[in-house]
DNA sequence: ACGAGGTCCTGCGAGC
DNA sequence: TGCTCGCAGGACCTCG
């Protein structure tokens, strides 16, 4: 679920409470999202560290320790980061730590699909090395991503999700670009011309941006750093609703699920 | 060098 | 009402 402005408002909702905060005791209520240490590692490692950076990278969370280790969310599906006060019984909490007081972060996870790592400074500059360039990123040019999507013959919507091209945008999100730059999905993205690389660079851009401002987009399970759903689904153009009139020609929107497997709501005629 | 499909998990809504 | 089936925001892997 969380795509770049999901994870973004998380970590703008954490930064003012995790800065600077010391972590407690460390509760690991189910250990297989942990993917780079065993329990008792994980929590020997973080128990009595301050967090002295919140920050977002992709799809991810990044929580900066003082001895220079990193805490790596990434909540994948169903994954959310809360902070809360006495947090109550929970079946899908997955992670608790305690921050003073009675402030508790707590990370939820009802698929458990989610991946928390625990990187040293190398191990984090290679992590990151992998991830493509940030879309709101002020050097993100148009050129930027007509580089991007250069190279074999995949669909530009599965371009657009890859991680290594570019970092942060998922399923819903490209369905919303592409929608609004007038792109089929299902072209072939080393085609895609010049004007429409700059059409969908500024979509790309403009849809995120709305979204953070939204403070995201809540299917089910996604929730802010404050446990509230987010306000931007309200405001999607294509995602989930197939069927329904296109909001700039009134014809049906379609969904296919050939790129990729993954669920694409598209106009066919504006997007043809 | 691709794409297709399975895998990790659990829950929910549709359909029978 | 109660079952089974397919699908869900992601990303990894193997196979052909």
């Amino acid at each position: 679920m969380p795509e770049l402005p999901e994870v973004e408002t998380i970590a703008r909702d954490l930064r003012p409470h995790l800065t600077g905060s010391r972590i407690g005791a460390v509760r690991i209520h189910k250990s297989d999202v942990l993917r780079n240490a065993t329990p008792a590692a994980f929590a020997r490692a973080l128990a009595g560290r301050r967090i002295t950076e919140v920050s977002r990278r992709a799809k991810h969370l990044v929580l900066l320790l003082d001895d220079g280790l990193r805490l790596v969310i990434q909540p994948r599906m169903t994954g959310s980061l809360t902070v809360a006060r006495n947090p109550h019984r929970d079946p899908y909490a997955v992670l608790d730590f305690a921050l003073g007081g009675t402030r508790h972060l707590v990370y939820r996870d009802v698929r458990r699909l989610g991946a928390v790592l625990l990187l040293s400074p190398a191990r984090w500059e290679a992590y990151t090395a992998r991830l493509g360039p940030e879309p709101l990123a002020p050097g993100f040019t148009a050129a930027r991503l007509g580089r991007a999507l250069e190279g074999g013959r995949l669909a530009v919507k599965k371009a657009l999700m890859d991680q290594r091209r570019l970092a942060g945008v998922g399923n819903i999100y490209a369905n919303e670009a592409l929608w609004i730059a007038r792109i089929d999905p299902s072209r072939p993205a080393a085609e895609i011309r010049a004007t429409e690389v700059a059409r969908l660079h500024r979509a790309v851009r403009g849809v995120l941006r709305r979204a953070v401002a939204g403070r995201g987009t809540t299917v089910r399970d996604y929730r802010t750093g404050t446990g509230q759903p987010g306000a931007f689904q309200g405001r999607l153009a294509v995602y989930g609703r197939a069927g329904e009139p296109c909001l700039a020609c009134g014809r049906h929107l379609a969904l296919t699920h050939a790129i990729d497997g993954r669920a694409t709501y598209f106009c066919p005629w504006c997007q043809s």
